[in-house]
DNA sequence: CAGATCATGTAAATTGTTACATGATTCT
DNA sequence: AGAATCATGTAACAATTTACATGATCTG
């Protein structure tokens, strides 16, 4: 169900685009929330057109196939964002390593934080660009897709870097306490 | 793999237990980063058995099984913790519920926000009773498992709870100047 | 023309969810 | 005795990943 809804969500911020584009957006602005490749978004694709939430037309040679939200598309979205259901997935391979460091030595321990806390330094210095190029791909006149959005991943980034860091710095604390 | 990795380093850290408990165990501390339910759980059990990551014994009536986490499962953790793969697997529905907003009239986008925050700060209710529970759990002598991965729940749902808050406030502005 | 990129798909395997099924023990 | 909880599993289905496969167009 997400699959879609991210699907449908994106055509309606960035407008009409081909599964390979969709591909591409992914990577430029879900990307910190939900991951998809080309072989799960094509069937995908198909799909939504058989239930009518989006449309199909060939488009700009190669075989391009261009995908448009429908009204019943928008509904889909509308209900899904509106809808109760209180169970939220989560799943967070960053923070599933969080919870394994204290099983290694505290040095090695603290290593593996201080890379992730570099990990995510560098996702916040690239992150400038990709709200360039979201806003890039942002069909005029529709929403700023990205405020909010792109938002939230850099106060998530910044946190985990923050949290990192913190984590570290204890982790050489022991390290050091118990080799004095 | 990352299910198998969340099932030795919780066996690591709390000790012996069977699938019910983990499945338990699951709900009350890797939670917010892993879920699993014990359909998941128990084949993925029965897999680490024949491949020597845990050992079986029988253990307080009731069919129930105990497993324990071998030299070799927690060479397994080290393994997966310090590993580079620079790929991080992100599923968070909260956060596809925020990129979706804008796409609602403000009003609504705003009132799906502050009930967003609002089930944030719940969970931030919860988060004490959570610790104790967790600590309760822990296998006495085995590190304080629960601090570096709570303090991350924690900031976590802090983060997301102010991120909500302050796009509901946006929102409303929104909502207001359009109709004054 | 060769290599990069655009573009779409399918197949097989793995992972995760929902539903079904069963039985033991404890608590009231 | 009946309800709740402990306890384990399987089956069917859905979602996801990895690998395989193919061809068009553009760029140097």
């Amino acid at each position: 169900m997400s699959l879609r809804i991210a699907l449908l969500g994106t055509l309606a911020y960035h407008g009409p685009a081909s599964g390979y584009e969709l591909a591409k957006r992914f990577d430029a602005s879900v990307n910190l929330v939900w991951q998809a490749k080309h072989s799960q978004i094509y069937p995908e694709l198909a799909k939504m057109v058989r239930t009518g939430a989006v449309t199909v037309q060939d488009g700009g040679g190669r075989g391009r196939k261009v995908y448009t939200v429908t009204d019943s598309g928008r509904d889909e979205i509308s209900r899904w964002a509106t809808g109760e259901d209180p169970y939220r997935s989560v799943r967070n391979e960053s923070a599933l390593r969080g919870f394994l460091v204290r099983l290694l030595p505290p040095g090695e321990a603290a290593a593996v934080m201080r890379a992730e806390e570099a990990r995510h330094t560098a996702v916040l210095a690239g992150l400038p660009k990709l709200r360039e190029d979201v806003h890039a791909r942002t069909a005029p006149g529709s929403p700023p897709f990205g405020d909010y959005a792109l938002d939230l991943g850099l106060r998530t980034t910044r946190m985990l870097r923050e949290w990192a860091a913190d984590t570290a710095e204890d982790l050489e604390k022991h390290a050091a306490g118990r080799t004095p």
